[in-house]
DNA sequence: AAATATATTGAACGATCATTCAATATTATA
DNA sequence: TATAATATTGAATGATCGTTCAATATATTT
């Protein structure tokens, strides 16, 4: 069994790794760094973490679990009250939330690992589906869509999100980011709609 | 004026550049790696690209040129027939070719960067502004569309075709996955109707 | 053909990389 | 309290990193 000190300093070692890497990029963050960053040997953090791949690993599971938390709130709030308006979780979806939770530099760069790591790539699918099958929920709670394919609509509904914040990521100009965003939550509404 | 083996020799580095980040990944890709890979000792990379940053950015820009270039037979065919079925179109933007034009690892990679460097992230926003207009210059030609407002349509298709690429690069299974297009190709073709 | 500019080589630089290891300090177990 | 297990330190490893430089080869211009 893994002894508490062994945890904790385990959840300060990720934690520093993904401020470092936001502060200066994935690729520029090297243990010696996340060391120096936390005021700890590099020879404390592969006692944990006994190498660097491993340690990237965590950092994923870190930052995918933290990604899934943006959705409890909302099923917990539809536990309660039974319905939801759509505009609470189409609001919540393009919120700004999603940014603070998790830095897109951090997401995005991680995310390209898939393409070389089938266990990272795995882990990205799962993290997807269940997002997907969380929405699913929600929009199985209301009435108005009892009549239609909410998975597939869910599946709808998530393309055009991930579409609009990888496109969004691009643009600087606050007024035209949220002139954009009111496009592509009307593209969710519409697909709500008929 | 820059000589003809210059250009050469820049283009033969680029082209190795983007191969070898291909096969190993972007973040395992050294300058003396590529110098290997080439059979050319380090030096001479360094010669026409004085530093790292500036290789990279050129590999950015070779990636970028490349993706362009997927509209510009359908271009050339509206040119000449005047008409183009949407098919045609939305046929081309899923298709494998996307795949064989840029590896998506190294697209994804390069993207990620855009967080870090505002160059590289204009850049990005450039080929996605050309993106549409050239999707809006395609969409202007249909009869159909007269009275829509073909700007719009054209993000609207692209955020579903962009979420729609980065969800699919996380699925292996290729009955899924074509299943899965169907799905998004049809959500383009419900943009395009009433 | 001489002079100049460009292309290419190979060795070397210090910095940093992930990782190892033996020694010491601290904590948990007996 | 003695023993065993875990946590922590700091120095050292060889490999690789991006980059520099002086020397040589080749091409271009005069």
């Amino acid at each position: 069994m893994t002894t508490k000190i062994s945890t904790d300093r385990k959840r300060e070692i990720i934690q520093g790794f993904y401020e470092l890497a936001k502060e200066k990029g994935l690729e520029n963050t090297s243990i010696a760094k996340i060391g120096k960053h936390l005021g700890m040997p590099p020879s404390l953090i592969m006692h944990y973490f006994p190498t660097r791949e491993i340690l990237i690993s965590h950092l994923i599971s870190f930052i995918l679990k933290r990604l899934l938390k943006i959705y409890t709130p909302i099923i917990k709030e539809l536990r309660v009250q039974n319905y939801t308006d759509p505009h609470t979780f189409v609001d919540r979806m393009f919120s700004r939330d999603w940014n603070l939770l998790i830095d897109d530099g951090v997401f995005y760069s991680c995310f390209s690992l898939i393409f070389r790591n089938d266990r990272i790539k795995k882990e990205y699918r799962n993290l997807h589906l269940k997002l997907r099958e969380n929405l699913k929920e929600i929009l199985d709670q209301d009435e108005k869509l009892k009549l239609k394919d909410t998975a597939l609509l869910s599946e709808q509904i998530f393309v055009v999100v991930e579409g609009a914040y990888y496109y969004l990521s691009m643009i600087d100009d606050q007024d035209l980011y949220e002139e954009k965003v009111k496009i592509f939550k009307n593209q969710v509404y519409d697909l709500l709609k008929y």
